[in-house]
DNA sequence: CGGCTTTGACCAGCGC
DNA sequence: GCGCTGGTCAAAGCCG
């Protein structure tokens, strides 16, 4: 998709180039009067076919996007639909772990900025653990850079947190601590923070439920944010199993590759990154600078 | 001494 | 039904 893409704009390039790059080169100052109505005409022309172009490039650009964007929702459906759906074309019922990936999310920023959150549509189950999941509504992860030296699977997020609980998972040799929000007795919200794999510089935060209370003082528990002296660089995103934010402690900039390491590159994310590399590409291309300011030295002449 | 972490045991979901 | 796995419990120990 991003090749395509980039060979979009290098048309673009090519295209804007000629024209612009022409009229500045014709010397017009040295004309005389009617080679200049004659250069004014071609001007004028040579305008229009630039702003042709580009409305025809926006509109390529547009459908490229829709496309993407309709092809990355098909290629999340089919992945989130289970094997039992793909096969059968019919849900089996639900049970506990299973129907933790069907669930639905909606997504908001709160607490330091940095939390996404996630609704989940109730679905009917007859076993009590189902009925305990029902009742946290809400997931969301945070990914946080942290140093990877440093042992404890601590994520301070502004809130309180008991660790109750640590278990080694199969899929990730990093153990997973269990935390429970101890700022407020009756707060539902779990925490589980794991280790990325691919990259152990990674805490993966995974929330559940959401705070019942206010948040505490943002001094008291962003302490490691403040300490490593960085800023946070949120990259909230909707994705159909849950939606994912990224927040680096280590470094100012926002890794893609850290975002690669979650394992959860959405899809609007990933229209996001493809966006901002078109944009660092396009703004990196000499060319297309040149041509940029060409153009809008045109429209403004 | 209260709060927290650690860690082995236990429970329930899930696949075969 | 059995074994694997993830999540939780709770006793013991640590720390300020």
């Amino acid at each position: 998709m991003e090749p395509a893409a980039c060979l979009e704009f290098s048309s673009l390039n090519l295209e804007l180039s000629v024209g612009p790059a022409d009229l500045t080169e014709k010397g017009l100052a040295s004309k005389t009067p009617p080679d200049r109505q004659q250069e004014s005409m071609f001007m004028k022309e040579k305008l229009n076919k630039i702003m042709e172009d580009n409305r025809k490039l926006n509109e390529m650009l547009s459908d490229m996007s829709m496309n993407y964007s309709s092809l990355q929702n098909k290629f999340f459906d089919f992945m989130n639909s289970s094997p039992s759906e793909k096969t059968a074309g019919m849900a089996s019922p639900t049970r506990k772990r299973k129907s933790d990936s069907l669930e639905s999310y909606s997504q908001e920023n709160v607490n330091n900025g940095v939390k996404a959150h996630v609704e989940s549509l109730p679905s009917e189950s007859d076993s009590y653990k189902r009925l305990r999941m029902d009742s946290k509504p809400t997931v969301s992860k945070l990914c946080v850079r942290a140093d990877p030296s440093e042992t404890s699977l601590v994520v301070k997020d502004g809130y309180h947190w008991r660790k109750y609980g640590q278990k080694v998972t199969r899929d990730n040799p990093s153990p997973r601590a269990y935390f429970r929000c101890s700022f407020a007795p009756s707060c539902p919200v779990k925490k589980k923070v794991q280790r990325s794999v691919n990259d152990l510089s990674i805490l993966v935060a995974t929330y559940e439920g959401e705070h019942n209370h206010q948040a505490p003082l943002q001094s008291e528990g962003s302490g490691r944010l403040s300490h490593v002296g960085s800023s946070i660089t949120p990259s909230p995103s909707i994705n159909s199993s849950s939606p994912t934010i990224m927040v680096d402690l280590t470094n100012d900039k926002l890794h893609a590759d850290s975002k690669k390491a979650c394992g959860e590159m959405t899809s609007t994310e990933i229209q996001k990154v493809m966006i901002e590399q078109m944009a660092a590409a396009m703004a990196k291309d000499p060319t297309f600078r040149a041509t940029l300011a060409n153009v809008i030295s045109g429209r403004i002449f």
